[in-house]
DNA sequence: TGGATCGATCTGTGATCACACGCAGCGGCA
DNA sequence: TGCCGCTGCGTGTGATCACAGATCGATCCA
């Protein structure tokens, strides 16, 4: 489903809590500024503390948490400043990888992202927000995979781990946020037909487009929600 | 010295381990494709496995080191394609900074480079390789600084720590790699007087031209060297 | 004498225990 | 009655122990 940064062959408890608590967050389970405890967080999963810290330790490594100065691990807040340094970085990044992507178009992958894209555009108005994230998610990386460049595959994928809490959690609170993921497939249908005529500016003008609309949204509702304490259950 | 990707602010003993493997990869001490093992680094350092395992999953996370399945962690072994990708988005990132930096210019970011750029050149000819190293990663993160952009400037960190110890091993073995070190210090002059008349174009041009050299070069030493087993002693 | 098999050892992984420390709540003192 | 200090409690951190499994070497048999 989701694309793995450091796999390991066989299954250990670690791997298993560390990609528990990364759906947790790309789904907004565990909002932006949320705080968790080792102790908390082993009983959910029903392991000892070891592998949650581990898995922790990986998160932190990888940005999408921190750890308060002798206090307990928490969701790294988003701030106007963060998003517009990860949006110009993802930017950066993501197009890069779009434009190499263009070298590497077949028939399934336009297939697959022309299907994608109507998944997402399905779930929109019945307010499916995990289907919807889900589908734009896997629109995105199926893009990405395709420029075949695990380097910069793995950073995308830890930018979007950074961004994803924040994301998720802004769907699911303002309706209005519909509006941006619908007119979000209206680009993803010209990224798809520039991909087809193996246009690489097109895709990354499509691209860029669409970051920077959600960016501009995210912004807006980060501004007018900037001091509003979180304090979410803690869900694992 | 160096930047810290996730400061913690007391020192904790993992995150003193973690600094010291670190070192270690950036100096070249621990070399492409050098396995190693939890209880020996943690006699090593002389202490208990379980802050040795927290720092090796950072660095794992961080891409520098990996798992064989079901056995010893080792550094990740430098590949053609895997140059090829880390010196594409190395490009990308480390030129956007550069960019970003030369609307933030003063005279004392333009005396630093141009001491480290002197403490490199007077580094190369007696080959004190540690040094010229230093000098070299001192004064491109001195330009990534002035980027003020705290998630560009981990991530080119991150980048740094994934092709790191082969650029070390590889200035070791090969004499002839000193003249690639001169030259980058004459393309570096290019940069700072870019920098000086706050030329973003000059600037990224000047660097690119740096790292592209590099790339180029070390692709030639990794295709001569391909096949070499290398079994280094642990010295951490 | 050569090859296959068995076992000892080493390795990563997870659990449990011990400890220092920060914080909050309660009680004592002025 | 209000303020200050102390003491549990919870928390992160580190050490130690237990276990499964893989690897490599030695020994034994044909």
């Amino acid at each position: 489903m989701t694309t793995s940064i450091t796999a390991v062959d066989v299954t250990t408890v670690q791997e298993r809590v560390y990609r528990e608590l990364r759906g947790a967050l790309q789904q907004g389970r565990l909002v932006s500024g949320q705080s968790m405890t080792v102790r908390a967080l082993a009983r959910a999963v029903g392991t000892s503390e070891m592998p949650v810290r581990e898995a922790l330790r990986r998160l932190i490594a990888e940005g999408a948490l921190i750890q308060a100065p002798n206090r307990s691990f928490q969701v790294i807040p988003m701030t106007p400043d963060r998003l517009v340094e990860l949006t110009r970085v993802r930017v950066a990044l993501e197009g890069m990888a779009a434009r190499l992507a263009t070298t590497n178009v077949d028939q399934e992958l336009i297939e697959t992202l022309t299907r994608l894209n109507a998944e997402m555009r399905e779930a929109i108005e019945p307010t499916r927000a995990d289907d919807v994230l889900r589908a734009n998610q896997e629109f995105h990386f199926t893009i990405y995979r395709a420029a075949k460049s695990p380097q910069l595959l793995e950073l995308i994928d830890m930018l979007w781990l950074r961004s994803g809490p924040y994301l998720a959690d802004m769907l699911r609170g303002r309706m209005d946020a519909r509006e941006i993921f619908r007119r979000g497939t209206v680009v993803h249908g010209r990224l798809i037909r520039a991909m087809a005529r193996q246009d690489a500016d097109g895709v990354a003008r499509a691209l860029t487009l669409d970051m920077e609309r959600t960016a501009e949204f995210s912004m807006k509702h980060l501004t007018a929600t900037a001091t509003r304490p979180r304090r979410a259950a803690i869900a694992a």
